[in-house]
RNA sequence: UGACCCAUGGUGUAAUUGGCAACACAGCAGAUUUUGGUUCUGUUAUUCUAGGUUCGAGUCCUAGUGGGUCAACCA
């Protein structure tokens, strides 16, 4: 007998595990994530696409994209290419092809002249000042505009009319006839068509009004029969709303359920604040690896998988959360040591000679593509005379914690031999030049039986094989975790400046040379890169992804 | 000074619906290691406050405190 422990639901799926167990929409399940084609997606629309597609999934039902497109002004086609392979790379498909609540004006048009028929809806010729104006305030109640008595034959006339083109923009709308002394601000009389004499994206000039959110949004829900309507929190005085849409109309009763979103230490997810961070040229683009898009975090080597999971890690409820970065970077790494392939590349090389080495000799030597997955097979590198290393792996005299290359002691170059540091050379201005070793020709990897036990491993490359390349490091785009805390404090006075290094003249094993872009790695003891569109055949391009955990610096740190 | 939502270790999320507060990440200590990675072991630390109901409250009730949201012809 297993026991079978519990698995344990967040709130959305309590509410569904109700409704399937009361047998509502005869355990049918439909969600749908709804973009608005106006930008680009980012980490928390990631977390909006992952609860939709993932809950709907887990209960036997599906999603659909819908593009919420009621706003002209701001819509276009390119960001609905975007949106969708977005969603595609971070690994959902939703039902057939993309939806438009445009393809709905028609119906929602009708629906706007049923409300008005029966007296729920009126056209007002208010100004914007004046419906604000009259609209009240949170405590204290609005006031009727002297439109709201119009008959609904005089309304349906002019909302014709507006249809017509008749009047230019602004100066009518439709308000839906609800409660002017709600205490829910939305309630009071919301306007649900205004006048945009505006091109649209798919329906051309065929229209010039156009329903607002509250008028579209819900209602499309209940078209395409979505069960389960699941938005963030900011949504949840909009439901009285969307419920009296429902009801006045009689059609069916999708459930808007509203959860918290998520926010992320060190990424902003304001439309109007990235923007600004890629016309002002603080990063290079939309894709730029430090930016929390979900182009930007493929760009950076940040598997879909891992950004899935990290979404599964945060949870999901309604109270305000900002999650710990090196959550997804646990994610990331979890993720990337299973599959990225190893390799070695020196970052500051400096010059190693092991002087009992024939000089003109090259030896093949086998290396493990990825200790953690011996499917990834093996892969020769070239091992010489002349090397390579790491300037910082050296000191001459060293702390009794450093286990690296120091004078007159052993240490171990991966995949090859242990060697004995003999000398150094230093150059005029102080810095390292030359350091020199023996090596002990008994101790190759594999076929170790020297005895020597070293602590330390360095990675290295072939001086004469080696080839040059460019890497990026990355560090958080901001100084502090929230950027965007204080209203007062310009974000961007926590623009960090240091968060693109390229490092060029990075030398990197020959059999790196063929990578292509998107191909993930292991540069061993340095972190996880991933091949970048921009390199070319003479130079390749690696962006370092994440790096890895390392306790070493932060011994050094504590001094 | 109206309405609505929320409050559990450093962070986030659970707690079989009123029955020994747990899991992950982070931290710390150790073991293993031809990556100071991985893996493994151990460990620190939690129910906003005050009342009430109850044999028993993180959970229910009341009041308070704190945080968030709402007054675009944006979504």
């Amino acid at each position: 007998m297993t026991e079978e422990k519990r698995e344990s639901l967040n709130f959305i799926e309590s509410i569904i595990e109700e409704d399937l167990k009361a047998g509502k929409h005869s355990g049918r399940i439909l969600t749908r994530f709804p973009p608005e084609p106006n930008g680009y997606l980012h980490i928390g629309h990631a977390k909006a696409i992952c609860i939709n597609f993932e809950t709907a999934k887990k209960y036997g039902g599906s999603t659909n994209l819908r593009f919420d497109d009621t706003n002209p002004t701001t819509e276009d086609t390119e960001y609905v290419e975007s949106i969708q392979r977005d969603i595609r790379w971070l690994g959902f498909d939703w039902n057939g092809s993309p939806l438009y609540a445009s393809d709905y004006f028609d119906t929602l048009y009708d629906y706007a002249c049923r409300l008005i028929q029966t007296g729920l809806a009126y056209v007002d010729d208010s100004s914007p000042e004046e419906i604000a104006s009259m609209k009240g305030t949170p405590s204290e109640p609005g006031v009727h505009s002297p439109f709201k008595s119009r008959t609904p034959e005089e309304n349906l006339d002019l909302f014709e009319r507006m249809k017509q083109g008749e009047f230019p923009d602004g100066t009518r709308v439709v308000r839906a006839n609800v409660d002017m002394s709600s205490p829910n601000m939305l309630l009071r009389d919301p306007i649900i068509y205004r006048i945009k004499k505006e091109h649209h994206h798919r329906t051309g000039d065929q229209w010039c009004i156009y329903p607002m959110y509250d008028f579209a949004h819900g209602q499309s829900d209940s078209i395409e029969g979505i069960t389960h309507s699941l938005c963030s929190l900011e949504f949840i005085h909009h439901r009285p709303l969307y419920d009296w849409f429902i009801e006045k109309l009689g059609i069916f009763p999708s459930r808007q359920i509203e959860f918290a979103r998520m926010n992320v230490e060190y990424m902003i997810t304001s439309k109007r604040k990235l923007l600004k961070l890629v016309n002002d040229g603080f990063v290079s683009g939309w894709d730029d690896p430090r930016m929390p898009t979900i182009s930007g975090m493929r760009r950076r080597g940040y598997p879909a998988a891992a950004i899935r999971n990290f979404c599964d890690k945060a949870g999901v409820a309604k109270r305000e959360n900002t999650i710990e970065i090196n959550l997804l970077e646990a994610c990331v790494r979890e993720e990337l040591n299973v599959i990225a392939l190893r390799a070695m590349v020196v970052l500051e090389p400096v010059r190693l000679v092991i002087t009992n080495y024939p000089e003109g000799q090259t030896e093949w030597l086998q290396a493990e593509n990825n200790p953690e997955d011996p499917e990834a097979g093996t892969r020769q590198i070239p091992f010489g005379r002349e090397l390579w290393i790491e300037r910082e792996d050296f000191m001459e005299v060293a702390p009794p914690k450093f286990f690296r290359m120091t004078l007159d002691a052993d240490v171990r170059l991966k995949h090859a031999y242990i060697v004995h540091c003999t000398g150094v050379d230093y150059a005029a201005d102080g810095s390292v030049e030359t350091i020199y070793a023996t090596y002990y020709n008994n101790s190759r990897s594999g076929e170790d039986v020297s005895g020597i036990k070293p602590k330390g491993t360095l990675h290295w490359v072939s001086r004469e094989h080696a080839q040059s390349c460019e890497i990026r490091l990355y560090d958080r785009l901001f100084t502090c975790p929230d950027p965007a805390a204080d209203e007062e404090t310009d974000f961007l006075t926590f623009y960090n400046p240091d968060s693109l290094k390229v490092v060029t003249g990075v030398m990197m094993e020959p059999s790196l040379q063929h990578s292509s872009p998107g191909t993930q790695y292991q540069f061993l003891r340095q972190g996880y890169f991933c091949t970048d569109p921009q390199s070319t055949t003479e130079c390749k391009v690696f962006n370092q992804t994440v790096g890895l955990k390392e306790s070493f610096s932060k011994e050094v740190r504590k001094g």
